[in-house]
RNA sequence: GCUCCCUUCGUCUAGAGGCCUAGGACACGGCCCUCUCAAGGCUGUAACACGGGUUCGAAUCCCGUAGGGAGCGCCA
């Protein structure tokens, strides 16, 4: 549902496939989707594979697979088509080329003959003069004779761009508003590497523009990456995306999310089993401000983004609030729904007694022993109310049990009048003896689902014992 | 070092000069309900980084300070 006010919006993810998809670019990839979705315009994926040492065809498989898990289809990409094609930079060689040859026709890029170990070095020694660690425009200025040679040594040029000298760069950032950078601070950036593949400055920014991206959306760490960007771009003469720049996404500690604080990737969340609707509600709401409070139906969501909502500061990952969102969809699921996710063939009466205290799948575990295996060993407190019931008290259970069978109304009744206990008294040292813990689903259909021989053993246990 | 960005409850955030004795959500505590946990209802604790301005009035505008982050890569 377009806005009335806002004109259809192209926007597009753009992963390199060296890894698996990271929470914090599954935000981003679903932000540019809710925008487009919200303008009624196109979300485009590429796959920016130029890396070929470290792309992988898996790693592009399981990032397709993830975001078609989180439900984010795109409108254009490397296996459906679109206008564009192809959507796998290490295809786009031929279009890199033709504009390589454009900015070298008009002097706007040159070869660079350094070494790795030259530029290292002149950083080295710029850092050490207090100086910013820019390339120093030593090839910059070689005649067609000392380019020949370079080339006749054997040595592999890359290709630089040569950056203006005096120009500042102004754009409008989606989240940050106005940008000025001066050029004069950007020393001259490799677009092309010696092996012939396009740098990420390059191919990323000219994509774009290419491909029809009206709206980039990325972390904050691109911030001034930007202005290099837009001076290739409109040196290029290609027009300009939009860029909107968001705070990154980090840590309990801070620190940008990594291995070190759990799980940090789509899969791991999805193999612990954590529902899409739940991992989209709370992507929903980390650097961004929504229109509404609670759950929302991922379908209902682009109505409901912000764009102009979005946060600039970094956002912390807290899984305590996955862990709430994550109740509030099991919540919404129907019994089916759930019997499949815990993935364990449990009946239905099963299925609906303990949706309410699991999480996760492995939270049914312990039940499920309740109801068809052994019991854990008791805690302490377990324990306690073992012994403060006593023998006597089992004793006149499992006699109640032999008459009531598994109608806990019945049971507690007959142990009632016997025992004269009744509330927690009554019913604590039953549910400890039947499920071996203190906590859990409503005793009296747990019961039901306890076999007659396993609930009476369970019982007499203490009778004896203590 | 240089350039740029960021800073509201523990966490996610609302807030575009008076609607703010700063609102909501999560988490946490209490009460109610209840055999227990969960759910639900009620309720409590808790924040404008700091310092100067501007203004009748500032969380909101300006300038500094501090703290955090990013970029300056033949990685994206």
């Amino acid at each position: 549902m377009p806005s009335i006010n806002q004109l259809p919006v192209t926007t597009r993810f753009a992963p390199s496939p060296t890894g698996s998809l990271h929470l914090g670019n599954a935000r981003t990839a679903f932000f540019s989707y809710l925008w487009a979705r919200q303008s009624g315009g196109r979300f485009v994926l590429r796959i920016e594979d130029t890396d070929a040492e470290r792309s992988q065809l898996r790693f592009r498989d399981e990032l397709m697979a993830e975001l078609r898990w989180l439900g984010l289809e795109w409108d254009e990409g490397p296996d459906i088509g679109g206008p564009s094609a192809s959507y796998c930079q290490s295809e786009r060689g031929e279009f890199y080329r033709e504009l390589y040859a454009q900015l070298e026709a008009h002097d706007q890029a040159y070869p660079c003959y350094c070494t790795p170990e030259d530029l290292e070095l002149s950083r080295k020694l710029q850092r050490m003069s207090g100086q910013p660690p820019r390339y120093a425009g030593t090839c910059r200025g070689l005649s067609a004779t000392q380019r020949a040679e370079r080339a006749a040594r054997g040595l592999k040029p890359t290709l630089r761009f040569a950056v203006p000298g005096d120009k500042i760069i102004e754009f409008t950032d989606a989240v940050h508003g106005p940008q000025r950078f001066a050029s004069s601070d950007i020393g001259d950036f490799i677009i092309r590497r010696d092996d012939g593949t396009p740098a990420f400055f390059f191919c990323n920014a000219v994509d774009d523009s290419a491909m029809g991206v009206t709206q980039v959306l990325r972390g904050d760490d691109h911030m001034t990456n930007t202005p290099r960007q837009l001076l290739l771009l409109d040196a290029l003469g290609l027009r300009r995306p939009g860029y909107g720049h968001v705070g990154l996404l980090v840590g309990e500690d801070g620190a940008p999310l990594s291995k070190r604080h759990g799980s940090t990737s789509v899969q791991e969340f999805r193999a612990r089993g954590f529902l899409s609707a739940a991992i989209l509600n709370q992507l929903f709401r980390l650097g961004h401000a929504a229109d509404v409070d609670g759950w929302l139906p991922p379908a209902a969501m682009s109505a409901h983004f912000r764009p102009l909502h979005l946060g600039r500061a970094p956002a912390r990952f807290d899984e305590s609030q996955l862990v709430h969102w994550q109740k509030e969809t099991l919540g919404r699921m129907s019994t089916a729904e759930i019997r499949a996710w815990l993935g364990a063939d449990d009946a239905t009466e099963f299925v609906d007694l303990v949706r309410h205290n699991v999480v996760l799948p492995v939270d049914a575990a312990p039940w499920r022993a309740v109801v068809r295996g052994d019991l854990e060993p008791l805690g302490e407190l377990e324990q306690q109310v073992i012994a403060a019931a006593g023998a006597e008290f089992f004793a006149a259970a499992a006699a109640a049990y032999a008459q009531a069978n598994s109608d806990l109304k019945v049971l507690t009744r007959i142990l009632k009048e016997r025992t004269g206990r009744k509330g927690a008294d009554l019913f604590m040292p039953l549910r400890v003896a039947l499920t071996g813990t203190a906590h859990g689903p409503e005793l009296a259909p747990l019961l039901k689902l306890i076999p007659p021989e396993t609930a009476r053993r369970r019982l007499e246990l203490h009778a004896q014992n203590s």
